[in-house]
DNA sequence: TTATTAGTTAATAATTATTATTGATTGGAT
DNA sequence: ATCCAATCAATAATAATTATTAACTAATAA
């Protein structure tokens, strides 16, 4: 937060409460929400905020790196506050965004015909596939499924 | 060309003109187009096609396999028909998407505490930096800027 | 070959995420 | 405490994408 604050001011930045408290509801929060979301979520501490805020801020933010940026969401744009190294594993039946704390710089690097030809500052992993809690639903389904044939 | 035939017919999808041009616009091109550029490129060859039309057959096409979408571009969506295992890497300078013909995946596994509670299906890398065209253009004005504090 | 029909297209309206504008308000340097 | 540039709320505007629907057509069978 304190390194926030330092940025905000680097930048000539005014720290507002607005931005306050998306920031923190940012850092409290795993759930990777949209815009829309942080929205409601604010508005219960500043029922007058507009969306519009919310969307300035969270450009304002991600400029001076204090959030991240998600797009594996087909419509909504998604924002993260751990700005930690990690990645996302998207589980393409309900959509949910785990992190995935783990470094990959170690491993994940351009092969050698690539290196001199861009200059990499960061780097992104997104897993697709699914998560436990719809791998047993889609067994359950499986099985029912095959109840219904047995009886057939 | 024929897999793809194969996969409408398996999945009861009529093989239109419309179909075949977008998909032959996908695999003929590296640039990664979004729907609009490639609605602009169909047009030429079909000049009553729809916009939607284009939307509709990108979503069908991803839907079979046959086309991948791109999600690092800010406001639009980006279509790849490269089915190959490759990666991107974007530009923050001119916002150019790069191809990486690489295959990562044997180096990139999750880790063991993870393998049990997330079944991955596919994984996408992104690498963010600066391409060569950027990197010797930021060297340019870097040299002008210098320039001008030595005369100043 | 023709008829049938279910899937597809073109046109356009609607929706929705995001950005721009603007006048009022306020954080924070002085 | 005052002042002003930065910020805010409200709202209009923009732009990407989706929904709707009547007309059309590819695939299949007769």
């Amino acid at each position: 937060m304190q390194k926030l604050i330092g940025s905000f001011r680097k930048k000539g930045l005014k720290i507002t409460p607005q931005r306050l408290a998306i920031f923190k509801i940012l850092k409290d929060n795993k759930s990777h929400p949209c815009a829309e979301e942080i929205y409601l979520k604010v508005r219960k501490e500043f029922p007058t905020i507009s969306l519009a805020t919310v969307y300035q801020t969270l450009d304002t933010l991600e400029h001076i790196g204090g959030v991240r940026i998600l797009r594996c969401d087909k419509k909504k744009t998604r924002y993260d506050g751990d700005l930690s190294p990690h990645h996302h594993l998207v589980c393409i039946g309900c959509h949910k965004i785990i992190d995935l704390q783990y470094d990959y710089s170690k491993t994940l690097k351009l092969p050698r015909s690539m290196k001199n030809r861009f200059q990499v500052n960061e780097f992104k992993v997104l897993f697709y596939g699914i998560c436990e809690i719809c791998k047993r639903k889609t067994k359950t389904q499986r099985e029912k499924n095959k109840r219904k044939v047995d009886k057939g």
